[in-house]
DNA sequence: CAGATTATAGGATGATCGCCCTACAATCTC
DNA sequence: GAGATTGTAGGGCGATCATCCTATAATCTG
């Protein structure tokens, strides 16, 4: 069967996922991923057509990921707000590849807004992902109005953290931010979702 | 003199500054450059001797239209608070560019990091700017404490909505943010008259 | 085992890139 | 106006890139 195949084109898929967040999409060459899996180029092509249909298959395989880690993350905490702690955390469990490499999701939305790719509208999802996931844990902390502008908020928030703690590889600021972050939660949820619950 | 060479290569400059924000750095070639100013390949080097020149002149040439932007607006309102929703409203101005660009800032503080690029040290001092003139509005306006991270935290704010906007080619969350922050704005000084907190 | 399918390797191709080099035109200096 | 300096043009070089092509090796099937 094709388990072998399948299971190289998955080992392709995770080195160019790493790459791609490591040195940029169209900084990274087959050569590039080839070296890392260690077979040659040209068997690239018996897996993926194109460099595009990689990207496709890392976005995808992305997707996958952030919702594995977000049904983890129900899994674990039972109180919305501890999930919405453990969303901001993951600033601080990150830190080291942030300060050099930024965030995967925004950083790869702006490359490909740079270079017009048509694929820009698949790598925003990965925002949408947490978005809509952002949104049910506001909902059950009682929030009611205005529940998508603040899931969009909160990823803008994360968003402005990490390309500032990127740009001056400044890991001391990301850590001051997710403090004054998660005040911000605090205070948004007791104002807008007061009834159900206690501190 | 060597005024026509000079003219020409203001012209380059410009020229690569718009083209660096459009399409990145990495991606724009010097024929692209070249093909805008009407001059030869070959005659680039006569003027930049490498690639990297060329961004270097180019950040120098932000810094001081940065620089020459501030100082407008420190003469057109005499009122700090005027000047910073001046500053937040520059998101309005330029969001059709955003829309499709990003920042110039933030986006090439975010390729040169992708691309472990030197000249990174160099580019987030264009944030450094605008962070000293608004720790001098701040000031002014009576804040005392944590100014600095306050400003930071303001540059941050205004990067996550940049980058969120771009990534959704969205305008009007671009907009409904704006109005946000110019509350949190109104808020931060408004707490700051008296007793200093915590941001 | 024979033949078909799947998987891998690596050279060839054409395009593009940053950059170098030389020839030539324009301008300035004395 | 002769010579020096400054500015411009464009061909060429070596490297890299995505992609194509063909030759095999490995594996499966009947």
């Amino acid at each position: 069967m094709g388990n072998k195949g399948e299971a190289l084109r998955q080992k392709i898929i995770a080195a160019a996922d790493e790459l791609f967040y490591q040195q940029g999409y169209e900084n990274t060459s087959f050569s590039d991923i080839a070296d890392v899996v260690g077979i040659s180029r040209g068997n690239f092509y018996y897996h993926f057509k194109s460099k595009d249909e990689i990207l496709n298959a890392v976005i995808d395989a992305r997707i996958a990921g952030i919702e594995a880690m977000l049904d983890e993350w129900d899994e674990k905490f039972a109180d919305p707000l501890q999930r919405l702690y453990c969303y901001i955390d993951m600033l601080l469990r990150a830190q080291e590849e942030i300060r050099f490499h930024g965030c995967p999701i925004g950083s790869l939305c702006t490359e490909l807004a740079k270079t017009s790719h048509a694929m820009l509208n698949d790598a925003n999802k990965m925002f949408t992902v947490f978005r809509d996931w952002l949104m049910v844990q506001l909902k059950l902390l009682g929030v009611e109005k205005n529940v998508k502008k603040i899931a969009m908020h909160f990823i803008a928030r994360v968003q402005g953290i990490v390309t500032v703690t990127n740009a001056f590889e400044d890991k001391e600021f990301l850590q001051q931010e997710v403090r004054q972050l998660k005040k911000w939660l605090d205070s948004e949820v007791a104002l807008s979702g007061s009834s159900s619950r206690q501190p």
